[in-house]
DNA sequence: CCAGGAACTGGGAGCGCTTCCAGTTCCAGG
DNA sequence: CCTGGAACTGGAAGCGCTCCCAGTTCCTGG
C-alpha cells in the first residue's frame, strides 16, 4: 500500500464504459450469466484485464444478499481450548470445502462475553451466510442464539440436550466401546476411565460407550474421573486414579491429550505401559504417535469432519435440506495397549 | 432458521420511523456519534430493542468502505502445515486483538492454486481491511501479490529476501544462539543442527544462530540437516545424523516438533537423553512438555506474536505507521539438555 | 429584545453491484 | 415483405447504510 498512486479501484461502470457496453451486460459477462453475445463478453474480459478490475465483494454482497462467507465458531470460556490441534484439523477440512463453494471462512473464538455477543450479532445480521458451531457446553448460550437465528447453522458435534436439526458428529459411543472392548479382550479387568468434560456430549458419550462395554464384558465400570481434555488434566486424573485404585490395569482416556497425560503420570509413578497398565486414547492426533509409548487410540476422521460440516452448511445455504451425519471411528493399535 | 416467520430483518429506516426520528439521527445514535439529543438517542435505543434490530454489516461496509474484517493467510503448498499448533496459538492472539478493534477474522489457507488466487483477489478487492501473511517461503507468489496490494499487509515472520515494511518477528537468531550456547556451556562439543526448511527465513535464521554460537564457542558447526518442521522429518534427520556422526553429543532442533522426532529416534536407537545426547528444541509448544524427556527449548511468545501482528494491522488500518517488532525469546530448561 | 452561534436535525446523494423489465435487434417462417 | 418470438441490451431501481450539508431550533450575551 501507499507506494502506488492513490488511484481508486476501477468500478464496473468503468469496465462497462471501456468495453463499450452497459453496466448490466458487464455484470452478466462477469458472472457468466446468459444473454451476453460472445463479442461483448470478450470485450468485457479485455476491459477487465486492462483495468485490472476486481469486483467489490461488499457491493456484490449487498446486492445479492449473500455475504460470501461462512463462520466457524469455537465456544469455550477460555480461548486456549482452541490450542487443541483437533480444531486445526477441522479447519483444514472446512476450509477446503468452503473454498470449493467460493466462500470465505470467518473464525470466531467465542470465549469472552464480548466474543459471544459478536457471534450473536453475526447470527442475527447478515454478516455470514451460515455458521458452524463447535465445542458447545451444556447450557451454552450459543445454543439458544443458534435456535433463534434465521440463518443456516450446523453443529459440529451434538451438544448436550435436544438434538439439533443439522449436525455432523462422530460415533463417540461406538469408538469408546471399541476401545474398551479391546482393553477387555486383552485380559484387562480393572479398566478405569478418564473422561472428558461431562458438560459436553462428547465427554458423556465416550463415557457411556466405556460403561456399556464394561458391563457387556461383565466388568465393573469405574465412576467417571473427569478431565477437561487437556494433557495436565489427564495427568492429574491418572494420579487420582492411581491413588484410589492402585491395582488398576487399564485406562481408557477420552482423548489423546489426556492419554498422554496419563502416560506421563504412569511413567513418573514407575508403572510400565502396557505391561502393568494399558492405555487407550481417542482422536488419533499427532500426540498419539509421538507419545512414549505410542498411544493405541480411536481414530476419528477429523479433516472429514470439518469438510462434511462445511459441505452441509453449503447445502443449507443453497436451499437444500441435508441429513445429519455421524462419522465412523476405528481403533488404531500402537504399543500402549 | 426456517422455523420463524420469514419476516425480513428490520432496517434502519424502520427503526427511525418507529423512534420518530430521521434515518440520519438513528444512524448517529447507533454509532454513538455526537449531535443526537439524549431523548432521541433513547428513543432510538428503544426502537432498536423493540424491533430486534441488528445493523447490516454489509451495507455498513459498503457505505464506510471498511470491510470490518482482517484476513490471516497461511501459505504452504499443503494445508497440513496448518496442523502445526503454532498457528492455533497465533490465532488465539490475533483473534483477541482483532476483537478489541471490532474486526472479524478471516482465515485463508493458501495451499492450492485456487486458494492463492482467492487471496490475490482479496488483496486487490476491498474484501478485507488488511491482511496478515504467514509461513511464506522463498519466492512465494504471495510476496509479490502483497507488494502490489493497496491494502495494509503485515508479515508474520520476515520472508526470505527483502525485508518488508511492516512485520512482527521473533528473534530467531538470538534464540538459536542461546540454545546452542547452552549446549556448549554444558560441555557438549559435537552439536548437530536439525534445521527447518531453508527456504524460510526462520529456518535460515535459526541455523545462522546455531552456527554463530558454535563458532563463537570454538566448535565446528555441522552442516544443516534439513527438516520441514514436522515430527517425522525430525526423526528422519536424527537418523541420518546418527548414521553420519555416531559420536555427536548434542542436537539443536529448529522446532519442538522436530525435537520430539529426534527424541523418538534417539530412544529407538538406545541413545539416552540427555546422558548421551542432549537435545534442545524451539517454540515451547505443548509437545515440548509432553515429550519424554521433557524438552529444553527456546520459548517464543506465540500468542503475543499473533496479538502484535493484529495490533500492527489495526494501526495500519487506522492510518498510523507502526514500527516493525521483533519479539524476544528465552531458553526454558527442562530435562532433555 | 435581538443578533450570532452552537447544537441539532433530516433530506439526499452516494457506496458498487445485481437484476428486473421494458425496449431493441435479429432471424426464421409464413 | 411482414410478423412473432427468441435473443439480447441497457436504463433504472434498489440492497441498507453513512455522512455531507443546508436548514432549523435553542441559547447566550450584549
Amino acid at each position: 500500500m501507499a507506494e502506488n498512486a492513490p488511484r481508486r479501484q476501477p468500478t464496473l461502470d468503468e469496465v462497462a464504459e471501456r468495453a463499450g457496453v452497459s453496466r448490466s451486460v458487464a455484470s452478466r459477462a462477469l458472472n457468466n450469466a446468459p444473454h451476453v453475445s460472445r463479442a461483448k463478453r470478450e470485450a468485457v474480459e479485455r476491459a477487465v484485464r486492462q483495468l485490472g478490475y476486481v469486483p467489490n465483494p461488499t457491493a456484490r454482497a449487498l446486492a445479492t444478499r449473500r455475504a460470501g462467507a461462512a463462520a466457524l465458531v469455537v465456544s469455550g470460556e477460555d480461548p486456549s481450548i482452541f490450542a487443541d490441534p483437533f480444531f486445526a484439523q477441522v479447519i483444514v477440512g472446512a476450509s477446503g470445502a468452503l473454498e470449493e463453494a467460493d466462500l470465505h471462512l470467518m473464525l470466531c473464538l467465542a470465549a469472552s462475553d464480548r466474543g459471544r455477543k459478536r457471534v450473536g450479532e453475526l447470527l442475527r445480521s447478515k454478516g455470514a451466510d451460515g455458521v458452524m458451531l463447535m465445542a458447545l457446553r451444556e447450557d451454552d448460550p450459543l445454543i439458544r442464539m443458534a435456535e433463534e437465528a434465521e440463518m443456516p447453522v450446523v453443529f459440529g458435534g451434538r451438544p448436550v440436550g435436544p438434538v439439533p436439526r443439522w449436525y455432523v458428529d462422530v460415533d463417540n459411543v461406538g469408538g469408546a466401546r471399541e476401545a474398551t472392548e479391546y482393553l477387555a479382550s486383552r485380559g484387562r479387568t480393572r479398566v478405569a476411565a478418564i473422561c472428558g468434560r461431562l458438560d459436553t456430549e462428547a465427554g458423556r458419550a465416550r463415557y457411556r460407550g466405556y460403561r456399556d462395554a464394561m458391563l457387556a464384558a461383565g466388568l465393573d465400570p469405574f465412576p467417571p474421573q473427569e478431565g477437561d481434555f487437556t494433557e495436565p488434566s489427564g495427568a492429574a486424573a491418572m494420579a487420582v486414579l492411581l491413588a484410589e485404585h492402585p491395582d488398576l490395569d487399564g485406562v481408557f482416556a477420552a482423548n489423546d491429550n489426556m492419554g498422554a497425560g496419563a502416560l506421563r503420570t504412569l511413567r513418573e509413578a514407575g508403572r510400565p505401559v502396557p505391561a502393568d497398565v494399558a492405555v487407550v486414547g481417542f482422536d488419533d492426533l499427532a500426540v498419539a504417535r509421538i507419545a512414549d509409548p505410542p498411544l493405541t487410540t480411536v481414530h476419528q476422521p477429523i479433516t472429514a469432519f470439518g469438510r462434511e460440516m462445511a459441505r452441509m452448511l453449503v447445502a443449507l445455504v443453497n436451499g437444500q435440506d441435508p441429513t445429519p451425519l455421524i462419522l465412523p471411528t476405528r481403533l488404531v493399535t500402537r504399543s500402549s495397549a
